[in-house]
RNA sequence: GGGGGGUUUCCCGAGCGGUCAAAGGGGUCAGACUGUAAAUCUGAUGGCACUGCCUUCACAGGUUCGAAUCCUGUACCCCCCA
């Protein structure tokens, strides 16, 4: 994986951080619809007048970034190409409180060295898609380094004397909390905005920070982080949240059956990933070419009409799978999942290697079984069929060939007496089983 | 404490001495259709050595040539009266 990643639709990295003169890019999420709420109306006007730093804040729950998190990514990404400076700030120390908002349970703590791990993790996917060379080059932090020094007396004479508990408690996060006698919240949570508070403080001082990007549950946070600091250093900062990506039928956007849709490929692999804005609705095609890529809006709004016009196409979701999987997997992921996707989708398989099979099955549950069961006879399609678990049983097995839902390599099961042998095999030791539509798995016949 | 009802195959639910591996529905699986959608339609749905055999109807015994169906006991659940 380059440092630069795999942005085609985009400029080179190398470009981003040198691009002038600056473009207006609060009116570019206007039409997107990423803008939820500013605090102030004149931001247009002020980013136009210079280049500013500005940030956006991850959690570190993971050693991966999920699709969750790709908006306030792009959003750095696109400040960036407009000309601005972006902070990726990991929330080291934060990820170790738990934020309350949005959540309605009280959050298991992180220990120190899984937080080291999971920061490192992140940090990779985002040089994919910023740009850190430069003097106006991305900065990656981690408020950990900050905030491990500072001593808990000190933190409260000079950050939490500045927090009136009214306030505190007007919040939203806090106060559906409260208003739930399930759950409660504890202290630590309760002080979590204080500290992502100073972050934007320590952010501004350091490195002249005046904007931060977040998700809108984030905007009491964003909001305590401005008047802090006002009370502390009497200077202006600014906010700006964009929506949540959620579905038309309102869960959240990057969650399937069998769990989260992660960037790292070794969590969910390009495949799978691409296959996931494939089957994205109808309903929310056009939000997420709008929120997730970087095609202008006359590509967008074109894609909209065609759409209606002939929804079956679907040139949207199309499009959409293909420019998600190269940001995040380049053209070499985008690549796997394509010949993936031809496969799975009935293409014969033949004449294929155990390491390109095992790239594109690489979802694909699989069994080992010995070299010599292929020999003689030849092992019983039946038999087959259970070793690899797509049968229960037996007779599920037959029913299933007598049905004509069983297949090997791709190729239909005629016979329920049909055997086996080595020139089934799909590749040098491995064979493709399938029930049903795409529901695949792999036999290894080692010697 | 007294009286009554229930426990069936993944779920719901029929069955009330042989024709019961057990109706029907749901779910699931497969096929057709389709936009890798939704809806719809068709078939399948205990196991195996599969025109046959074996194991299942709360559990343990019993009556019968023969029981998911009758009897006895045990466990759990529900309702009514105190």
């Amino acid at each position: 994986m380059t440092t630069c990643g795999a942005s085609r639709a985009a400029l080179p990295c190398s470009a981003l951080a040198e691009r002038t003169p600056l473009q207006d890019i609060i009116a570019d999420l206007k039409w997107r619809g990423l803008v939820h709420q500013q605090t102030d109306e004149k931001l247009a006007a002020w980013l136009g007048e210079k280049s500013r730093t500005l940030y956006a804040g991850f959690d570190p729950t993971a050693d991966s970034l999920h699709v969750g998190s790709l908006i306030p990514l792009l959003m750095l990404r696109r400040f960036q190409k407009a000309g601005h400076r972006p902070i990726a700030l990991v929330g080291g120390a934060t990820g170790m409180i738990g934020d309350p908002s949005g959540k309605s349970e009280e959050r298991n703590l992180l220990d120190v060295d899984a937080l080291a791990a999971n920061v490192a993790g992140i940090e990779a996917q985002m040089r994919m898609l910023l740009d850190f060379e430069g003097d106006r080059g991305a900065k990656l932090v981690n408020n950990f380094d900050w905030m491990r020094s500072f001593s808990y007396l000190d933190f409260l004479r000079d950050v939490g004397k500045n927090f009136p508990v009214s306030v505190m408690m007007a919040k939203d996060s806090v106060k559906t909390r409260l208003g739930r006698d399930d759950v409660g919240i504890s202290y630590t949570e309760f002080s979590y905005m204080l500290l992502q508070a100073y972050d934007f403080v320590h952010l501004h001082e350091q490195f002249g920070c005046e904007l931060q990007l977040g998700a809108s549950d984030q905007w009491g946070n964003i909001t305590a982080g401005i008047d802090l600091a006002r009370r502390m250093k009497s200077v202006q900062l600014y906010g700006l949240t964009c929506p949540l990506l959620t579905k038309s039928d309102g869960a959240k956007m990057g969650k399937t059956e069998s769990g989260t849709v992660w960037l790292s490929p070794s969590r969910t692999s390009p495949y799978a990933f691409y296959q996931y804005w494939i089957n994205v609705d109808d309903a929310d095609a056009g939000k997420c070419l709008r929120f997730l890529t970087e095609l202008e809006q006359k590509e967008v709004e074109a894609l909209d009409a065609a759409r209606e016009s002939d929804p079956g196409k679907r040139e949207s979701q199309k499009r959409l799978a293909e420019e998600l999987t190269r940001m995040i997997h380049g053209d070499a992921g985008l690549a796997t999942a394509r010949r993936a996707t031809e496969i799975f989708f009935g293409a014969e398989i033949s004449e294929l290697s155990d390491a390109q099979l095992g790239e594109i099955f690489a979802d694909v549950p699989s069994q080992q079984l010995a070299r010599e069961r292929l020999e003689g006879e030849g092992l019983n399609v039946v038999d087959a069929l259970v070793e690899a678990s797509l049968a229960g049983s037996k007779s599920d097995a037959r029913r299933t060939v007598a049905q004509g839902g069983a297949y090997v390599n791709n190729r239909r099961v005629e016979n329920v007496d049909a055997q086996l042998g080595p020139a089934d095999l799909a590749s040098e030791t491995v064979m493709v089983l399938r029930s049903g539509k795409k529901k695949y798995a792999l036999l290894r016949f080692k010697a």
